[in-house]
DNA sequence: CATGGCGCTTGATTAATGTCAAAGACTCCG
DNA sequence: CGGAGTCTTTGACATTAATCAAGCGCCATG
């Protein structure tokens, strides 16, 4: 292992290290070698786009490695990023399902590769192939509750509540130490982004970031952020203004 | 037609009215005939839940005719509804591939009749047939795409844009009368519920409805709604404030 | 080193929506 | 018919978050 530099350029499904996170994970080997043969694998930087919203949904996209952001932009240019993806995610099955174009956006958050399976391919595995039509539901119906939360969410919670959440969520990913209740994490957004995340304005991020640190909930520095008490940022989501 | 006073009790899955809209309509006799074997039919009345939030799963509910809506009530007491289902329309298959508790209510809004069919039936049935398990997906996917528009436009929407927006919906069910631009429709939810559909208060809702009143934009009586012109409500969801 | 762009912060202000309270309207039931 | 309870409307007010505008800091680029 601490001999190797680089990883090897083109990719490889039997080899891939996300492949176990992944819808595809219940492929027999035939099929892996169909989906490996008709794969084509590229690396991507930051700021690149995948796919655009309103672009025709040639195939899906597996990530590898890196981060990548659903982005959805409305008619007066508010950004939403809808999601983050990580390695093992299966993106644009929606658009591929429905037919349809994509409605959302896949830009590149933090570099990494990809690979691109054509629409072809993914049909034919899934028609003759019931198990991965059963990981996909799964995975469509895990996004759905996740989608209605985050409607509800909009709905009844403040902004400081929601941006609580928010951290408690990026927390289980990013948490680069925790001791006995307080944590540290290394964000791997923006604040535009993380704005987007919960819907508000870039402005309004700012304020409530200077709330956290006026409150004492959390210290802010750069993309670090040091939360002294976890339970805090759960008062904030739960409890909203218990009555 | 004009002699039968009232529906036969006892329904079957092979006369249903509602069934070539079901994700049923795929199956084979043998399997509706096992579904039909299995399935308990029962009537119900407005205001009657037929699961509960947090009530484990026991089993899908289809809708034979009807309105069932999709209720979430949070930790403050905020009352949600998520979606509005009718005859044909299968509810509770989350909780059930997902094998855990509803977090949502189904609640009868007007009167009609269900079947219940029992989790191993279902389970049993999607194992072994894929194109049930196709449709089950594809709804998830709409489904999915539906709940994400809503989160989008809670938070880039004002109300009056969404209220606009879900008069526009209910129009293509509920239009009574359409001539020339203007239309008619009665309305199949209380001011309460309708304010429960865009996650606001009902004290906004009466606000809202007064201020389309005022702009000449509907006409509310009861529940009974007058648009002169649906254009109108096409500018209030799409150019928000055209800059 | 200078410069321009972009992201972030902050302040002042405004607009939108929630909250609280009260009164009317309607419905169901005895 | 009466009355309780719920739904709806309205008003006054509080609060939240968006908007507009300015300034600052950072970084890439010439």
């Amino acid at each position: 292992m601490a001999g190797r530099s680089s990883p090897p350029i083109l990719t490889d499904c039997f080899s891939c290290q996300a492949r176990q996170r992944t819808e595809w994970c219940v492929l027999n080997e035939d099929d892996l070698k169909r989906i490996n043969d008709a794969k084509k694998s590229r690396q991507c930087l930051p700021g690149e786009v995948l796919y655009h919203q309103g672009d025709a949904c040639r195939g899906i996209v597996c990530i590898e490695s890196g981060m990548i952001g659903i982005r959805k932009i409305d008619a007066d240019g508010n950004s939403v990023l809808l999601g983050l993806a990580y390695p093992g995610d299966t993106l644009g099955y929606r658009a591929l399902l429905m037919a349809q174009d994509h409605e959302v956006s896949a830009e590149v958050l933090k570099k990494g590769s990809v690979c691109l399976i054509g629409e072809a391919t993914v049909r034919s595995l899934l028609d003759h192939n019931p198990s991965l039509g059963h990981r996909f539901l799964w995975r469509a119906v895990k996004d759905l509750g996740e989608a209605e939360n985050k409607f509800l969410e909009s709905v009844t919670l403040t902004v400081r509540a929601r941006f609580a959440h928010l951290l408690l969520i990026l927390k289980d990913r990013y948490a680069t130490d925790v001791e006995d209740g307080a944590i540290s994490l290394e964000l791997p957004l923006s604040r535009q982004d993380l704005a987007a995340m919960i819907g508000i304005r870039p402005e309004t991020m700012s304020r409530t970031i200077r709330q956290f640190e006026d409150d004492g909930i959390a210290h802010f520095s750069g993309r670090t952020v040091h939360v002294p008490r976890i339970a805090s940022l759960l008062d904030e989501f739960e409890h909203e203004d218990y009555l």
